[in-house]
DNA sequence: CTGAAAGCGCTAACAC
DNA sequence: GTGTTAGCGCTTTCAG
């Protein structure tokens, strides 16, 4: 099942041509060659189970059929949830991932980029709001490789990219707090806004112009760190810009005896998988993040398959979840 | 900060010495070299920000400062926390991660396997029930490399391994179950049976030699649906042997209008970061889970650098995480 | 002590 | 059409 290690010598001579003869009809350009000659080699590819050593290939400034995935927490389910729809899609097609930590910190980013650029990655998939820039431009330019970000906090020239309507989000949450009748909202957005996650709070404002804007952490802790402030401002009912801060808001709120949803309305974003295991389970803005995740794979293949293809941008829909952290107001 | 890309024919010609010399005293064999050369060759080194190409380096059989690893599911909060941990050990001591995710697929796993091994990764960390033995002996003994398994069927001989101490851990949630005064338990189990949870039910049957044992998928679905059958046996505790079962069950407990611990008391295993969050708070076993993957990068860095050193084993050590989710009876 | 030379497995010009 | 040759960047005998 997983022979020693077959080289291209062995295929050739097996087949009775040069080597040379052997890569050429496996790279594609068996046309320019005798009919005879192709079936000999494919024959003996075949029988030997010969695939070309990616490494070699790389050496000779091939492709490596790697790609380098940047998250920054892949404890964080939305992450771990993009990095199996990446990871899949890729390997699928014959890639495979190499993966790093940024732990949303940039000295380690980029770190990690260097090193997997270094590796010799044939693309980038960067799902990281602290990555600088330069940084990425760098990588973009010197290495010339191509790249697809998401969450980013800005979006880079000449890639393809992959998004979610955000906006959209933003506006269906607002509509359907709206519809249950609150008019005493806040919004809990993180301190560093990406570009996506600032859609989203425009669309929300559409409905709700004048809600209360709390700054916190885009984490669990940072939802908790806000209960306070939103008990205090009697709000009724709170749009957390991910999941992950509604969840810290749960516990906020169950640390102060108070309950979600009879004393606070709660909506998040992102559909993760816990949020219909947490009590209330959680009404949410459904993101398809496995998909967002194929889709980048899938845009970072074809544009290695052809690198001059025009950019493409492909924006997946969202939708509402709702279960049970919105109560109607009498 | 990113050169384009220094080869050691640059630092030779620096350094004035031939590229071998180089190779040499970057390589541990500089005592053999007149100091001179050393100083000279490491000068260049440092001032051309030289570091050897690891594709090249492997190429000649060398080492890729590649780890290959492979979970099940990275989507589960205990595997991304375990890879997290993995990861940044790793990436610490130089080397980088190629992740796979077998998706309890045995032959997706096998092909994972083989596509890492072809990418001549160093060593694999494997954490994955359902990856047979003998796909695991053949990597480790046609290839050579060391690997080490977390979670496995069965302990793979030949090589290092970590593990907590499962026994225990049952043992300490049987005595907690216990001490709160139940006697009508019930153990739920998951069909495809690691060693380390036949450990857990192991030692949580010496409290409880005849505790209900319900088994189920090893998941959210799994917990949820194993509820009916706790309510009609009237049960009063549950020892879910992992987080995931536990979360399962409180949904499926809502979904039949009973509480949790009031209806049910619920131990879980793992101490995965939601269980802060959920509702009641879930008292579980805790294993160090990112500690668990720094210490087996940690073991493969150290076997890498000294592959004739005696295998090692590593324990950790659990703990109860006293929660919210078991009541003292009356 | 140091350097020349032989590859590792593969691809790409350029001859034959 | 197909083989020859020259590397890619590095390590490693093996002479000198």
């Amino acid at each position: 099942m997983c022979a020693k290690k077959v080289t291209i010598r062995e295929v050739a001579k097996r087949a009775g041509v040069s080597i040379a003869t052997v890569s050429q009809i496996l790279n594609g350009k068996a046309m320019k060659f005798d009919p005879l000659t192709v079936q000999k080699v494919q024959a003996a590819r075949d029988e030997l189970g010969y695939e070309a050593d990616h490494l070699a290939r790389q050496m000779v400034g091939k492709q490596s059929k790697t790609i380098g995935i940047l998250v920054p927490e892949i404890t964080n389910s939305f992450f771990s949830t993009l990095v199996k729809g990446i990871e899949e899609e890729l390997l699928h097609s014959g890639y495979i991932s190499m993966l790093c930590n940024g732990g949303f910190n940039g000295a380690k980013e980029e770190k990690a980029l260097l090193e997997l650029a270094q590796r010799g990655v044939d693309g980038f998939i960067i799902a990281s709001p602290s990555i600088s820039d330069e940084v990425l431009k760098e990588i973009l330019q010197i290495k010339k490789r191509p790249v697809i970000v998401l969450d980013q906090k800005t979006t880079v020239e000449r890639s393809d990219e992959v998004a979610t309507d955000d906006f959209n989000g933003g506006l269906l949450a607002a509509q359907y707090l709206k519809k249950m009748g609150h008019t005493k909202v806040a919004v809990v957005v993180p301190d560093l806004a990406t570009v996506n996650i600032m859609h989203r709070l425009q669309g929300f404002l559409v409905e709700f112009p004048q809600a209360l804007q709390l700054k916190t952490e885009l984490s669990k802790n940072g939802g908790q760190a806000v209960v306070a402030e939103l008990l205090d401002q009697k709000i009724e009912a709170v749009f957390a810009l991910s999941d992950e801060l509604a969840f810290g808001i749960y516990l906020g709120m169950r640390q102060n005896d108070k309950s979600v949803p009879d004393d606070l309305s709660v909506i998040g974003y992102d559909d993760v998988e816990m949020c219909r295991y947490v009590t209330p389970a959680l009404t949410t803005v459904a993101q398809p993040i496995y998909e967002l995740g194929k889709q980048a794979a899938d845009l970072m293949v074809k544009r290695l398959a052809d690198p001059t293809s025009p950019y493409v941008k492909r924006i997946l829909p969202v939708e509402l979840a709702i279960r049970g952290s919105v109560k109607v107001k009498i």
